[in-house]
DNA sequence: GGTAAGACTTGAACTAGGTTAAGATTTTAA
DNA sequence: TTAAAATCTTAACCTAGTTCAAGTCTTACC
């Protein structure tokens, strides 16, 4: 199995070779074609996602039907429904391939068996989540504060590539407006320089 | 010192009385009046916060000089500036008194010793972590899709007792709303029952 | 106990962004 | 290769929320 997972983890701790090869060992690859589901709202999360190529996305449909996208997951990313996973409630997300993916599940009871013999897990996680924390903080700040222009170029800075293949329906609903809207910006943009 | 915070924590995981002793050990209790500042934005964070008794709001401060509320924090709650801690870079946050509060805080470096040396600490925070991320995921689901109103009433719904004493306009601005607009709300509440 | 400062409200004029519906362009699939 | 489906754009009209300015109500302080 592909190892390129560790590189990631090891960025944040170090592991010996028992860890590295138990944490390996209970890794579940997959393989997505694009559009194909992760997991599927109204279904419980069983898995922790770990992106190895390709691009997830995460979305929640509100009761009108309207998607909204969360969260983009590219390769090094963890991704899925954390609360879902946590409570073995039924997923209110929605996790789909936006290109051809491959994924590395990390089932929930596996998880918490890493976690119970390898304390150095409960420590990656920790400075995951912390992280995960700040940028979402950031992201409540920009959606408060800014407006959607500013928020696309934003977004066009931070995810350069992600434009090239995410429909712009999309990254309209990942900055909380309507694609029509995007429109507007992107045209005004373009007669403004 | 008072114990009182290790309820908080034994509810997630289970301390032994030399990791009870030690953490209690390198706590700094500290009494603020209201109105008084726990942190500035510009000054590096040294602590996480932890409130013991009243309660704090952390904000964000932006360059036309408007304050962004993005937490409040009661008993029981870990404050503070994530980013600013992790990285030692100016705070953009502040974080102050709205009532007079008893806060305990927990220094960078004796909180790096602490899950160095015991790692059912890197389990607490990992927990903690992860609960408020699925918390910072629900509210910038509920920025987008829900109508000032609706956040309002979720944020009575959610902080019953906060309304009492928290000014309207730091509500307001946690809402994402201005002042003058929370008005017209309850206003047309009161007329519609 | 009066006054100054901050908190809250009101209303009129304005704007960012939404809605609806149609048309243009691209992608998919048979 | 072409028809169907999905994506993207355009435009006219609409609305939630802002801005500004004035007025009332509280709180704090000399």
């Amino acid at each position: 199995m592909d190892r390129n997972i560790l590189s990631h983890i090891t960025r944040h701790v170090t592991l010996t070779k028992e860890e590295e090869d138990f944490f390996i060992s209970i890794l579940l690859p997959q393989k997505l074609k694009q559009g194909e589901f992760a997991q599927k709202d109204g279904e419980i999360t069983y898995n922790f996602i770990h992106v190895n190529t390709g691009c997830l996305m995460t979305y929640f449909t509100d009761p009108k039907d309207n998607d909204q996208v969360i969260q983009f997951a590219t390769s090094g990313w963890w991704t899925g429904d954390l609360h879902s996973l946590t409570t073995q409630l039924p997923s209110i997300y929605t996790t789909r391939a936006l290109a051809d993916s491959e994924i590395l599940l990390l089932p929930k009871v596996r998880m918490e068996e890493l976690l119970e013999r390898y304390p150095v897990f409960e420590r990656y996680f920790r400075i995951m989540f912390q992280n995960s924390l700040v940028t979402h903080q950031n992201r409540l700040i920009e959606a408060f504060a800014n407006t959607a222009e500013e928020r696309y170029s934003n977004f066009q800075k931070k995810y350069p590539h992600l434009e090239q293949f995410v429909p712009l329906k999309y990254i309209a609903s990942y900055l909380g407006i309507t694609p029509e809207f995007l429109s507007k910006i992107r045209r005004k943009r373009m007669s403004n320089g």
